[in-house]
DNA sequence: TTGAAAGCGCTAACAT
DNA sequence: ATGTTAGCGCTTTCAA
């Protein structure tokens, strides 16, 4: 049996140290107000004991979990086909650990979660919650705005109706999509390339719209025939490409949504004989390495820093939970906490957004 | 102001209800022993109310959580270069969901967070943990089977020394590297392949060191120049694929310990001009999509089922925990779960083990 | 500055 | 079968 080893109370703790267990509770918790000598005391009797504050207990009267929920929706495995929810968590998990606050993670499976997931943060067991909401339909944000939890959105969320604005403003970070695929484009203009298609990602998802803004703030009203609707994978990329080339044989740059789309279209280029970049330049986006770097010729790509969207949102969420530097629970010295600035969005209206800028990564393919 | 709004408690339902305390608390959880009609009164309250349990005061009194830590010691951002944890993560998600458990998410970045997440776990906020630990040396796995709470690890851990084994045997999940190897091999001999090479993981990662083992079962003593040392990533596939080809220009084959180092040596063998599979043939580990799909010819591999692996690893777990059916919190229909056979592993030593198989995929580069 | 005392919302003996 | 009661370990007024 390995249980019950008795962990020591704060009665415990106040016999050893002959004080009362509001001291040693100022103590534990920051040890304002209280004379040095006795929280030297204090400490001591913490250290030797091995105690360790019980957070339930806590939580029962602060009503404050320091606990943070994050919300992946996956639709489809797609979700985990590359490693952006998994830098995202690591930005995000980094910044919560700075704040000592646990990140307690959801992930849903369709509709049949939703209800399960709602419910669990009506429940108050977390303090806030990090939803990754993907498309434009999908009622999971509105059930967590509904919810009454501070949240902070990954990705533009894509509201397609009124919602309930009267919950505050929606906050939301993401990386400047519109302004990423004007860069692409803009570069393979610079190239002197005239005939530019574009694959676009699923276009029930705010970022792949988004990337077809940007596409046609540049191209104005070039061709509808240059543009093809695509789905973010490799074999959508295929498709899309063979597609664009039976229309317009001519063309003679590409800017895919994504980088595995990006590679899909490589395959076919090649297969028909066309060289990259000299016949056809190629643009991705993301910067995934592992299909970025791989791919023949390697990928000129438009690279966002999703490990820092992950953080950028922990931050604006504690911040909204107002909690400036940490709670500081147990005896160890604090986490220095980095609390860098957020860049302001819009002052406060219904929506407040941090946009992550988005650099061209250049390589061989255009 | 969003807060504030008082949810209701226990005695608000048994006032509404006409009934104890007791009573609305025993059909919150599951209704034993309460007579038909009283149960039905008693949800209608829950219902009307929306009751929540407040987990907080649930645990102070039950000493459960129902939530357990997923550990995840990141020596460096490599774990994040491939699905792999996603996956693992899915289906953990999945087996914890189907018993009412949470998911507290730990991710490590090296030492300095070792004492923070021992004392985490040593704190009591968790029912059990699972744990991946990937270096023979990280002494993370033995801080937790300190800190004696329940814990099943992902992958075999290494050991170097003698360890507290007091804490009771260490479970863990692991896929079947060693046999995995072994056909991979056989394969490539099975193909007429005489002189193959082998490149292998970081060999103070147990999965490197057992695909190693593998290999060698079937290979004999065979010329350790067809061995070269790598670390997983493309980069070092490269490298390993040029020493290797300098060192024994006549090998005809190459099993690569991941498919990420088998498609930096694809790119040399494509570099020296030759033929993959004519001339060498190629076969990887792991079944990777978005890599072994893309490479060029794509990948003959290894495949691991890691969802599976999670969803075993968070079923040991909850039985270890005892908790067979999960608690069925919440006025809800419970969750069913689905609860299939766990493999035995052995009896009851001092380590117990469930090895997943793995199966080889033939593309075509073998 | 320190201590005493009153709960936070719930479960689990123990009565009835 | 149902109700009564005593805490679980902590924070937080309120007094001293």
């Amino acid at each position: 049996m390995t249980d019950t080893a008795p962990r020591p109370t704060l009665e415990a703790v106040a016999a050893r140290a002959g004080v009362s267990r509001a001291t040693v509770s100022r103590v534990v918790n920051g040890g304002d107000g209280v004379r040095e000598p006795l929280v030297e005391r204090v400490r001591q009797a913490v250290e030797e004991l091995g105690y360790v504050p019980n957070q339930a207990a806590r939580s029962l009267v602060t009503r404050r979990h320091d606990a943070v929920a994050v919300v992946i929706a996956e639709p489809e495995a797609r979700v985990f086909a590359d490693p952006f929810f998994a830098l995202q968590l690591r930005g995000i998990s980094k910044e919560l650990t700075a704040h000592d606050n646990q990140l307690v993670l959801l992930l849903t499976e369709g509709r049949d979660d939703h209800a399960r997931v709602a419910r669990y943060l009506a429940g108050g067991h977390v303090d806030g919650a990090l939803v990754f909401s993907l498309h434009l339909d999908d009622p999971l944000p509105g059930l967590i705005q509904g919810a009454g939890v501070p949240t902070v959105f990954g990705g533009r969320p894509g509201w397609s109706d009124g919602r309930a604005a009267d919950t505050g403003p929606t906050l939301y970070v993401d990386s400047d999509n519109r302004g990423g695929a004007r860069d692409a484009v803009r570069h393979l203009a610079a190239l002197g390339r005239t005939r530019i298609a574009h694959i676009t990602g699923p276009l029930d998802q705010t970022s792949a719209a988004d990337r077809l803004d940007g596409y046609r703030d540049v191209m104005g009203d070039a061709d509808p025939g240059l543009v093809a609707e695509s789905d973010f994978t490799p074999a959508g990329g295929e498709r899309a490409m063979r597609d664009l080339l039976d229309r317009r044989p001519d063309l003679d740059a590409v800017f895919a949504a994504n980088d595995l789309t990006a590679a899909g279209a490589l395959r076919v280029l090649r297969e028909r004989g066309l060289r990259v970049p000299e016949d056809v330049a190629v643009v991705g986006f993301d910067d995934m390495l592992p299909v970025a770097e791989q791919t023949d010729p390697p990928l000129t790509t438009v690279r966002q820093d999703i490990e820092e969207m992950g953080r950028l949102m922990a931050r604006l969420l504690l911040r909204r939970l107002d909690r400036p530097g940490g709670t500081g629970s147990g005896p160890g010295p604090r986490a220095t906490a980095p609390e860098q600035d957020v860049p302001p969005g819009e002052p406060d209206g219904a929506e407040a957004a941090v946009v992550l800028p988005t650099t061209l990564v250049r390589r061989a393919s255009a």
